[in-house]
RNA sequence: GAGAGAUUAGCUCAUCUGGAUAGAGCGACGGCCUCCGAAGCCGUAGGUAGGCGGUUCGAAUCCGCUAUCUCUCACCA
């Protein structure tokens, strides 16, 4: 697809320059390149435009005379021989590619490539390090972190489809006031009970004791000195804070891993704050001496943002301790010396912008290179329609019991369509179904845009949602299973001439494009690129299928080639739902 | 006070670097299961793209002003 529109642009570029010498204009020559090509509207118009525009003002000429004249000069001078046809539609020149050569590479090139279908090189030999989640020890995850990690797994997964090197890492915030308030409440309240013996989720067990320190934070003004005081005992290594610190901090993270089974979500590698918030220090210090910081008259240590058009900035206190800048300052430099990255992507809520840059513009002043390539993938807050989700009012939805919801909701639903039987593991299915809910509804909206979370909407399974792509899936599934089953002999040929029909060109060419809707994810950093795809494509192929039978036609032939269409199709949803985490469902 | 972002159909979102009649889903209304699974398909209604001005052959898209909303500007993380 590609190939034939630079050949048409160089085509066109040809035509023009006739034009122009027709014209006797003594313009330099148009050069294929800044020829645009464009999408006609409506397939009927043709498989490419190129809009005449930008030559009306050099050639002196309305667009539809250019456009007319260069579809004539196109064809006395054959210059489109072997690409196929062109006509002038007003200020366009529309375009129609040869379709055979097209239908038979794309289906072999699709049916050759298998899993790895859409897989490019723009990427290779690129090792990028991406980090998300970021979650907290003292409570379990939530809505706000779903969306989250969809972004990180499925940005990783793009990456790598783009041909790079990606490393999945994961900041586990493990210290600081707010475990300590968790510990405190344990200390206070728990009277030696365990996730075990209360039989809950480890992630749950300690968020719990963190509410309970905010209730008795109510009544007892002095609970936040308290807090305090732990955290200072931590910080000077009491050996029983530790203790508890690393048992809570066990139970946490434990159940969150399981969370993190069941969404889908790995990393090659977890850094914990609690041994990078101090090497941020170091490289400060370093910096005070090539002059990049100062040292305030009490003794703490600032950089100047004036460059970037913004105010001072404080990276050490007086007394010598960090922030959380210099942390990250550190936890940066850290992670390069581990893995040498040429990019580095982190997935945090857009809230932190003015951290990222104050951050990234610091490590540039500290010299260090690929300072240039940090990249912060921004993202909005989801909001549920009663507005924020805050904590205190108790609003804010838990990530384990919103996908037990959908879980059972997609249960419900199979049961009422009494395919219990056919599904397999009804539980497995339901929860796949849950996830490709979930992470198809978080995806499908621009990550830097805050997002509505209707609870009521992502249950829903019809429509522009995940499990309407799952169902599509499984659709093809048992229609390629019936042909399996088919007597050899009554399978006919593949035979690309046979696929003349308007939607099955449509087809073709929408998974010829897949490859480019991965680069063009890569290079937006948006995911609702492939969503988007997926969906469009899914729909169109409902609809053919709907009106035209793949393997019930008379005509073996017809039969066979359009088997391969419908593999193609298949083959390119089940790897696009791979990108962005919905699992593909062979039967549901 | 300053900075960043948002505003598109009743609701949730698209609209690729400015291009042909701004598209989907949900909701509403009306059709389609002796036919490869109806979580489906088809159709109807619904938009002055917050407002005003500008640039351009052409603006949802770029620029300015303005309204409303969100986030940020901590020796919190």
């Amino acid at each position: 697809m590609t190939t034939s529109s630079d050949s048409w642009r160089t085509a066109i570029a040809s035509a023009l320059n006739i034009l122009k010498t027709e014209k006797g204009l003594d313009a330099p020559d148009i050069d294929a390149a800044s020829i645009v090509f464009e999408i006609p509207p409506k397939p009927e118009l043709g498989d490419y435009a190129f809009p005449m525009f930008p030559f009306a003002k050099a050639f002196r000429s309305a667009p539809p005379a250019i456009a007319a004249r260069v579809g004539e000069i196109l064809g006395e001078k054959a210059l489109a021989t072997g690409l196929g046809s062109a006509v002038a539609a007003g200020p366009y020149l529309n375009v129609r590619i040869e379709k055979l050569s097209v239908v038979e590479t794309t289906l072999r090139s699709v049916k050759a490539a298998g899993n790895s279908w859409g897989r490019g090189t723009a990427l290779a030999g690129q090792k990028i390090m991406v980090e998300f989640s970021g979650p907290n020890t003292n409570k379990p995850l939530h809505l706000g972190h779903l969306r989250n990690d969809a972004l990180g797994v499925s940005i990783s997964r793009v990456l790598a489809a783009a041909g790079a090197e990606v490393r999945k890492v994961n900041i586990i915030n493990n210290r600081g006031i707010h475990i300590c308030k968790s510990m405190l409440a344990y200390m206070k309240f728990a009277n030696g009970t365990t996730p075990e013996s209360e039989g809950i989720k480890g992630d749950r067990f300690v968020g719990n004791f963190y509410v309970k320190f905010h209730e008795y934070a109510q009544k007892n003004p002095g609970a936040e000195a308290e807090a305090q005081e732990l955290m200072r005992k931590w910080e000077s290594g009491d050996p029983e804070t530790i203790e508890l610190w690393k048992k809570m901090n066990g139970w946490t993270i434990a159940g969150i891993n399981v969370t993190y089974k069941r969404t889908g979500v790995s990393f090659e590698k977890a850094y914990f704050e609690s041994d990078t918030y101090l090497k941020g220090r170091e490289e400060v210090m370093k910096g005070l001496e090539s002059g990049a910081f100062y040292r305030e008259e009490d003794g703490s240590v600032w950089v100047d943002l004036a460059e970037i058009g913004l105010d001072k900035k404080v990276l050490l206190r007086k007394d010598g301790t960090s922030l959380y800048v210099t942390q990250d300052i550190g936890t940066a430099i850290y992670r390069h010396n581990d893995w040498a990255f040429n990019r580095m992507v982190y997935v945090v809520a857009s809230e932190q912008q003015y951290h990222f840059k104050v951050l990234f513009h610091i490590l540039s002043k500290l010299g260090y290179e690929w300072a240039k390539n940090l990249y912060h993938l921004s993202y909005g807050m989801v909001n549920l329609p009663e507005g924020k989700m805050k904590s205190r009012e108790g609003t804010v939805v838990d990530a384990d019991d919103l996908l037990d919801g959908l879980r059972d909701l997609a249960k419900e639903e199979i049961l009422s369509k009494g395919r219990e039987l056919d599904v397999g593991d009804i539980d497995e299915t339901a929860e796949k179904i849950a996830l490709g809910a979930l992470h198809y509804y978080l995806l499908q909206a621009t990550p830097t845009k805050d997002m509505l979370f209707n609870p009521k909407e992502s249950l829903s399974f019809t429509g522009d949602t995940g499990p309407y792509l799952q169902y599509m899936g499984a659709r093809i599934v048992s229609i390629l299973r019936k042909w399996d089953e088919l007597e050899p002999g009554k399978r006919g040929r593949f035979r690309p001439e046979l696929l003349t029909g308007p939607e099955e060109w449509e087809l073709v060419k929408m998974v010829a494009s897949f490859p480019d809707k991965i680069a063009e994810a890569y290079r937006e950093m948006n995911p609702a690129v492939i969503a988007a795809f997926l969906y469009d494509l899914a729909k169109l192929f409902s609809r053919y299928y709907h009106d035209n039978p793949i393997i019930n036609n008379l005509d073996a032939d017809l039969n066979a080639t359009r088997l391969e269409l419908t593999q193609a199709v298949m083959q390119s949803l089940k790897n696009g739902l791979e990108l962005i985490n919905v699992p593909f469902l062979e039967k549901m």
